[in-house]
DNA sequence: GTCCAAATCACCCATCTGGGTAATGGTATG
DNA sequence: CATACCATTACCCAGATGGGTGATTTGGAC
């Protein structure tokens, strides 16, 4: 069982206050260590490799890298790490796009004791502590499998919607009907969660798609 | 009147022959003196305060900082200058482009002797020669005025828009009502000469507007 | 050989969008 | 004070969009 050893934990906050008060709650409770702690995502990343935790707590708005765009880059330095991010109100689309990224689970800073410590043994069970709301998005979204990458056609498609083009300019375009660009045009939105051509289309030039 | 003096002319172009061939044409008619030529947009930059031409002939394709780039650099050098571009062929695109900047007209390459005459002499007169699809091109534009910058208000709305949000819902969120935001977005799109939602946001992102 | 995803196409329908036209009050700028 | 621009609102209308459901073909993965 974890509970023969114990359980070493990162936490990676750039709030000293916070900081503090997570590392005492772990430190006094029974089978956990904190051992690092880091105020910067660029801090945790370079230091990462000489403490090997079994838990890292990430908070998930960090200056300079944000805690959402570190996770990628933890996982390489420590590709079985468990990854918790610290967030202050669940806010769907923030925890939702951590996890996609690979984080197992959230925890919300300020709750009680009792409920950090529950939701790290969770993790350490294997479990993924969150909300039911954004449990509900995570299944939805894994279900359909496809991790947000857009096949060429749904690219080619993606760009003409960006140049302001129609249905029925772009279907002229591809030499294909307009019912077959609405069909990739639905499948793009899909894949990218929005429910717009505009949105699509921001959401793809800030992801570098387009 | 204009005729009672001498015209000075200076010339930017990279090709000699053309260059040579545009000089004796002005050099030879009555009231006109090519007072300065240079190969390079840079050439004339560093050397057009010791001329002062009252017109200034400026190839559009150079190697380099192009005629279009250095039309601003020029004005801010003497304002009050009057830029004619040399181009081949009229294409409207670069034309245009460079009207925009500030030239106040252009001359085809290859034209004849009577012809070139004749639009300089307009550009002394106070007028533009172009060809009338530019002309139209060019009322169009700039009838509306306002040079691409939006207000304070139609950014705001500008950036619901790149959220995907709807029409009802950015009334709600700026409190006003859907007519008003149709006419924002009306607006929006006069300014940055698009017609849907996705082109909006594509130029916005890529101007940085948002 | 079977399964699956990608690409293709169809039909329906409520709602939204884009474009045209017009008007009002407020606030600068001249 | 007049003109200009901004923000605001209204009405109309054709056409486009977003969403739901379902189907076929083809080519690669297992």
């Amino acid at each position: 069982m974890t509970q023969n050893r114990i359980i070493k934990i990162c936490i990676v906050e750039d709030d000293a206050l916070i900081l503090k008060s997570l590392q005492m709650v772990l430190n006094q409770a029974e089978g956990y260590a904190v051992t690092g702690t880091f105020f910067s995502a660029e801090a945790a990343l370079e230091n990462l490799k000489e403490h090997h935790p079994d838990v890292l707590l990430l908070d998930i708005d960090l200056p300079g890298i944000s805690g959402i765009e570190a996770i990628p880059r933890l996982k390489k330095l420590q590709p079985e790490l468990n990854i918790v991010m610290l967030t202050v109100h669940d806010e769907s689309e923030l925890v939702f796009a951590a996890l996609r990224k690979g984080a197992v689970g959230y925890l919300v800073k300020g709750s009680t004791s009792k409920y950090l410590l529950q939701g790290i043994s969770e993790v350490i069970e294997g479990g993924a502590p969150m909300s039911p709301s954004i449990a509900r998005a995570v299944i939805a979204s894994f279900a359909p499998k496809t991790e947000t990458v857009l096949t060429d056609r749904e690219v080619e498609v993606l760009e003409k919607l960006s140049n302001g083009t129609n249905n029925k300019q772009i279907a002229e375009d591809l030499f294909v009907s307009t019912n077959t660009i609405k069909a990739h045009i639905k499948n793009i939105y899909k894949k990218l969660h929005v429910h717009s051509r505009a949105e699509a289309v921001t959401k793809a030039i800030k992801k570098g798609l387009i």
